[in-house]
DNA sequence: TTGACAATCGTACAGTGTACGAGTACTGTG
DNA sequence: CACAGTACTCGTACACTGTACGATTGTCAA
């Protein structure tokens, strides 16, 4: 970036943060997280492993670099009069891009790892709910209930098998280890999702949002009943 | 070391699954998941490495056995007439294991790691659905639902500051750090956190899984207007 | 030319999970 | 009693991890 010009000695393209971030995200979608190390993370760039302590402090830097990343990606709600359509699709926007980037749910839990992409998308929110008239106290709960449910559902979403077309394999094996009479709400409820499994957006993150959403409106109007 | 006092047919080993399990919890409660190592497992019990792996297949299974034992720590919705009551109980018990471990939430993510008292879980809030007049279906969105708040909401409450006391120099360390005429909201959202600090149980959990419960009970009602 | 700085990387070390197989202690059977 | 078999323990080794430290090179300003 200091040299503008490039001569024949030009190195290849030389490294950056930004390069070595992005090269970790890809890694990370492609072989997962836990197989995401500075080694494989060094040649991936064509470099070797100390060079990327020069524009990364740790692995747990990394980390949080390409959290940050994950969470950039996020729409935040737009200035909508209408609060409740602008959370509900950021809210789905959050659930997308971490679907996306399964291993992000399991990097957020580390303490402590809070960049300003994650400081602008919280600050997004509650200015949402704030100017949607619901007090300060009111927002804060809000807004943990929305969170969590984004975070949560999306959990238990990111722990099941990836692609759809296993499934149905995964969950007659499953079926067949544990005892039918035992659990049979359990036998029951895989059913149900086998049966959901056609329809292209089966809405049950919708359906916990929704909950939550409509419930946030009756307080809210509990608290300003002049408007 | 071993004293043949018992004189059943199996003599006395010091090791079992059971201790190694219950060791490693205790490990994992005490310094933190990640630096839970065979290594230091082994030691803690007075043996070596390799003598762990008589009773356990590998890590994998320690984690996952360790997993089962904090769920099985969750107390199941009795049976009540009063569905809500019987779930609302059982979610907050689960919130409390989790927060009692809160490293689980993190081994729960693995793919794949379903064991008996999961099972006996998931089963049991199923079938108090059920019979609180659930259709399936329904019920396939409220277990989700309740399952996506208690483990989401955990979860950001898990990746905080353990020790209460600590919390408001860590709040004011950070009012520091980020800028405030940049982040309004965020720093109104973090004096709420301070002003509810000095209540018992703030009970932000709760307001959000009565949120999803009265959502249920209306969608209950809407299914099974005569009953 | 000299000195300062930015950037790259070789080596080394302590730590991890665990495969393999040797060793030991105790068992039931002859 | 002896002996074979099993249950259990563990030493060694290997591949892999993150990263501290310092040597090395390339580029610039004075």
């Amino acid at each position: 970036m200091t040299r503008p010009a490039d001569p024949s000695p030009r190195p290849r393209t030389s490294l950056s943060r930004d390069r070595v971030l992005r090269a970790a995200l890809a890694l990370a979608d492609r072989d997962g997280i836990e197989s995401l190390s500075m080694r494989k993370l060094a040649e991936e760039l064509g470099t070797k492993v100390m060079s990327l302590y020069y524009y990364v402090a740790n692995k747990d830097d990394v980390l949080g670099g390409i959290l940050e990343l994950v969470i950039g990606e996020i729409e935040l709600p737009p200035e909508n009069p209408d609060w409740k359509a602008a959370l509900r699709r950021s809210a789905i926007s959050a659930h997308e891009a971490l679907l996306r980037h399964r291993w992000a749910l399991g990097v957020m839990m580390s303490p402590s790892r809070v960049g300003p992409a994650r400081l602008r998308y919280m600050d997004s929110l509650l200015r949402c709910l704030r100017e949607a008239g619901f007090s300060a106290y009111a927002a804060h709960r809000a807004y943990h209930a929305l969170e969590g449910h984004i975070t949560g559902f999306t959990l238990w979403q990111a722990s099941l098998p990836i692609r759809k077309a296993d499934v149905p394999n995964l969950v007659a094996n499953f079926l067949e280890r544990i005892s039918v009479d035992k659990y049979p709400y359990i036998v029951e409820h895989m059913q149900v999702h086998l049966a959901l499994l056609g329809q292209e957006g089966e809405g049950d993150f919708e359906f916990g949002l929704d909950l939550i959403l409509d419930g946030l409106e009756r307080i809210r109007v509990l608290e300003q009943p002049s408007g």
